[in-house]
DNA sequence: AACCATAATGTGATGTTGTAACATCGTCCG
DNA sequence: CGGACGATGTTACAACATCACATTATGGTT
């Protein structure tokens, strides 16, 4: 019904390709994070679940659906706010590449961001010099979008 | 006991000279915290203090505290892990200036880290050059460190 | 079509993390 | 001494996450 039908096209795309089903549920779940726009908790996806399809999702089905999700790179998981949110470059850039995620603290959106990969690449080669091998190289920043510092004036 | 006899004289002087009070209980859980050595959750915490003192601490009890240490930054808290780390760096530079934190998945030990600054500068330029402000302009990094590395050969 | 193996989901209990709200205790200062 | 305020105790509970086991759906094989 939403813009996002394209997104949605090209995730069941992609699971079909991998060979993975994007099942009535999970599609279900990728909608709900879509259509959202921000990053919810499990439990607030229960919520808009309920309010989206007026169906209740136990909260290990969420776990198990998110976690595949992620697998399959549609969801990222902000681990600094415990929350799910949907990819927001599918379309477009090769996704999954270092993103950087910028949390609002007031209204709670998420911008997923690419940093100039120079600066990247710097901080990744400075912190390898230590010894230390990264394994989740995304970035996660809190503070207040530009929407919300202006809304406050 | 420990050579952290040092640093707890700090954070003595420290609370001292801003009229705050670093009572026991505030005292056996920053040493619980140094003599871990590591980042530990509140209810690890907890079992620390059980094990360093004989002593039970309720996880309110435990969150006041960490929160006070914090405020008076001796300690830090890792969003991602939500976990709680004595800041290591407390007897030398001046502290709590844009730490990051190189948090090892397989040992839970944590680097505090100082990157070049003008590489730090460059990712917040970056990113206030979107419009954001950051709040917590701290890094956090997951992976492996070097001793880890070795020992799993 | 019947069958089986495996993937997906349902279900109930339980573990873990964190806080609210209010009571009590301690310390310092006039 | 008494009062104010900071620190801690206590109980209950909200929010987050997973274990273990049962059941159902799906796709491939004969």
């Amino acid at each position: 019904m939403e813009n996002f039908d394209i997104t949605i096209k090209y995730a069941q795309d992609l699971c079909e390709k991998r060979k993975v089903r994007l099942t009535a549920k999970r599609q279900k779940v990728f909608y709900s994070l879509l259509k959202a726009a921000k990053a919810l908790s499990a439990y607030e996806l229960i919520d808009c679940l309920k309010a989206d399809f007026d169906e209740d999702f136990a909260p290990m089905t969420i776990y198990r659906i998110l976690r595949f999700l992620q697998e399959q790179t549609l969801v990222h998981k902000l681990q600094m706010a415990n929350k799910f949110v949907a990819c927001a470059h599918i379309t477009d850039c090769g996704f999954h590449k270092n993103p950087q995620f910028l949390i609002c603290n007031s209204c709670q959106k998420v911008d997923e961001i690419y940093l100039e990969k120079a600066i990247i690449q710097a901080v990744h080669t400075n912190i390898e010099k230590i010894g230390f091998r990264i394994s989740e190289p995304q970035l996660e920043l809190n503070g207040i979008c530009k929407n919300c510092q202006n809304n406050s004036i």
